[in-house]
DNA sequence: CGGGTATATGTCTAGCGCGGCATATACAGG
DNA sequence: CCTGTATATGCCGCGCTAGACATATACCCG
């Protein structure tokens, strides 16, 4: 989880990452598409596999790189665990106190809230 | 998104993540349960803050940080892009193009796949 | 097997970020 | 107002890492 988050705040690696979401690629490629220097492309590929979020394979003498959906996938479970944070019942939450922000600056004693507008239902979670 | 990436790239930042995510917490309590110094926690809660992270409310002389899904979420809405990685139907696919690639060495240049075999279905995703 | 191509690795430097410490600010209570 | 509490900010030192450059390695071909 935090080898993957920190494989992915490093912005040419993300832009990799993006990169080879349309299907794998060459370094020689990416790099020309990213206007990077090979070895940079290289050692931050070097990263993104360390971390799983890509697979290599030879082709010759050029390596392809892919992306592997494990991580990712592990990123979304993560995210599980706080989908409430933004699920309808929660946005009502949300605009309700973002309301209360701006027309009456809270106490700092917070009291209870009551509902005056309805709040209208959002559309989706997710 | 990178902000929000190299934010939780900080083990401690994200472990204060994970620990909002019961509910909002002053910094003394975070940083009693989590063993950190107060200035330590103050100044990642400026990085979660600035990130959009979480949101800070004054009661009294102490700030109460709470979770925003906003960020989450926005994460939550870049994996969409990728969910195909590990949906089943992907899944196939990755398989094809494994053996495509051992049998029949594809070009950069990637072309259509002609799928040869049929590729048990997986369960699910997500 | 020599040369060319594709990629990896090593070295060095500069800059950023975390942690520790000291200090400033904000606020409540007597 | 003065003191204590809760938090923010400033400064410093150090470790990590991205980038540039040079070089090593792997592989193909003639």
């Amino acid at each position: 989880m935090l080898e993957t988050f920190a494989a992915l705040a490093e912005p040419n690696r993300l832009r990799i990452v993006e990169l080879l979401r349309d299907g794998p690629k060459s370094v020689g490629d990416i790099g020309e598409t990213l206007t990077l220097n090979q070895p940079q492309v290289s050692k931050h590929l070097r990263v993104l596999k360390d971390a799983g979020l890509v697979d290599v394979e030879s082709r010759a003498q050029q390596r392809l790189y892919a992306l592997r959906g494990a991580q990712l996938r592990a990123i979304d479970r993560w995210l599980d665990g706080y989908r409430a944070l933004w699920d309808a019942r929660m946005e009502q939450l949300g605009d309700l106190l973002a309301e209360l922000g701006e027309n009456d600056p809270p106490k700092t004693t917070s009291k209870s809230a009551k509902p005056k507008r309805p709040s209208k239902p959002k559309k989706r979670a997710r």
